[in-house]
DNA sequence: TTTAACTACTTGCATTTTGCAAGTTGTGCA
DNA sequence: TGCACAACTTGCAAAATGCAAGTAGTTAAA
């Protein structure tokens, strides 16, 4: 990483959020955390179409500076670590469902994965209110 | 442009959204033209922090090729064009809107500009309905 | 107790994207 | 006819990204 984040900070609250998660991948590395409940570095590397391994450290490094999500050792096997969701990682919760639900209706090729769109069309709340006390959706 | 979109896309919502919008500039474009009125190319380039012109002119192209917004000639102006947001483009309202209740949480710093963060906060649904239907929040 | 395998990264380098400054095109106005 | 405006385009340097390979600490097997 070679910038600090903030170089665009204008006061605009979406400036502000870009700065933190307005990339190709931040997001992705917070659904895959919230939605599928991916916690290790492999999980999230393997997870889907394929974040570089330089840039998946980046983002993680980024996002835990910023407060989005934690590191911590893992109890049960020494040669891991885990990676947690803290509260201000999982209130981009309604972020994520807002953007299934757009993408929903104007996606009209195929919603695979986890089916997250359509649990979010059935119940946003219910979805939003589970990420957000730290269960899968 | 040298990419045609859709590199990553992976039938996942986020995915989708994220190939159309997912970068530094593209929502504060949208941001600008649904919350600030924004509506020519000049008021786009000269209304904040500072994109540059030929990111701005390569971004306005994406947005239009992927159905976000609209370009026609100013009827009263022959030299200007008007950018306007399509209903797929005013559609992301909501997203534009939890970011900004996200931001106004968790940025503690200076919230400036509009004041877009108040009026989510006191009234979301109504500024939601209100781009929505075209009008400023 | 060496050896292999796992897990999480780093490093080097080519490619792509971005940012800056300057130039171009097509009106409209004096 | 000349100048200014509005919307871009172009060229090039700087930065971010992607890919492949390599490193470091840990565990587990031989």
């Amino acid at each position: 990483m070679t910038e600090k984040h903030s170089k665009y900070a204008s006061g605009c609250p979406v400036a502000y959020a870009l700065d933190i998660f307005g990339d190709r991948w931040s997001l992705l590395v917070i659904r895959d955390m919230a939605v599928k409940g991916a916690r290790t570095y492999g999980e999230l590397q393997n997870g889907w179409e394929g974040i570089s391994t330089n840039i998946l450290a980046q983002r993680l490094k980024q996002l835990e500076e910023t407060g989005i999500l934690s590191k911590s050792k893992d109890p049960q096997n020494g040669r891991s670590y885990i990676y947690t969701l803290t509260p201000k990682g999982r209130d981009l919760a309604p972020v994520l469902a807002e953007i299934a639900l757009w993408s929903a209706r104007y996606n009209k090729a195929g919603h695979a994965m986890t089916g997250f769109s359509d649990k979010v069309q059935a119940d946003r709340n219910g979805v939003v209110a589970r990420i957000r006390a730290g269960k899968l959706p």
